[in-house]
DNA sequence: TTGGACCTTGACATCATGGGAATGTCAATG
DNA sequence: CATTGACATTCCCATGATGTCAAGGTCCAA
């Protein structure tokens, strides 16, 4: 299988595929005599595997950390829940700041009345001057 | 005030504001003699104004609208509703992503047993095999 | 006058990803 | 066999917001 092929076959592109060799993230593929990249059913899962990971945002620190202990036969599953965990807790942060943002935002929104006149109390937040809308009680 | 000043007062970098000028989202700032740029109380009302919308998460070119909008006496307010409602979509959207990528990892953690065997449906998920814990019913 | 704190510009790094150029290879078709 | 089109290769550049570093100029206080 070529690098085209692969990369349909697993979801990766191929410019990503030639990028996570590169960085070292995954072995060198195989070369036919003329150069081209060779892949095996192996290498794809592999590539499927990155490519899942990356859906479920994980870093790619974490994806090698991943990779390393898919790989390892005798890993203990207390590692890998470890970097699953640490992963759930960075999501759960990320949501909380922006469903932070969405509130104070949406809350701007439904005080702005949205019609032809220039009074807008998201402006006016947004300059400093909204402190009576969004901060005091 | 010096570019120095302007950032602590503003809480943008004297980094970004250069940068801000660069991308032509302010305009250039006033300078001394020595090439120096001076900032106005004006201009750090403007900075903590784009500090303030990239707090709530804006983007550049939504701030750049803002900005217009801001320093525009007629603008109707519907116009500032539109962007900001847009973006209150993008964070819904975004947290929606999110949240589910936390559920899926949550519940991929939670069917971990974490321990010294080497069995993990976080791995088996990850490699395509844990079909049985997320997929099916 | 000198030292230190500040300013200037510019270059480079991040991180994952895409785009494009220049060039080489393969397979099928005339 | 030669051409052609689809593919491959490598290398460079760009994103976006931000940081770091370097070399050099400026300002102020002691």
């Amino acid at each position: 299988m070529n690098i085209g092929e692969a990369a349909r076959a697993s979801g990766v592109s191929a410019k990503m595929i030639r990028h996570y060799e590169h960085i070292g993230l995954l072995r060198p593929a195989a070369r036919t005599e003329a150069g081209y990249r060779v892949f095996s059913a192996a290498d794809i899962h592999l590539l499927r595997f990155v490519r899942r990971a990356r859906d479920l945002g994980f870093s790619m620190p974490q994806i090698a950390r991943l990779l390393a202990l898919w790989q390892d036969r005798s890993r203990a599953s207390a590692e890998v829940k470890r970097v699953a965990s640490e992963h759930v807790a960075e999501l759960d942060q990320k949501i909380a700041e922006l469903t932070a943002m969405r509130d104070a935002l949406a809350t701007l929104a439904d005080a702005c009345c949205g019609d032809q006149r220039p009074d807008c109390p998201i402006l006016a937040d947004l300059a400093g001057e909204g402190a009576a809308i969004v901060e005091r009680p």
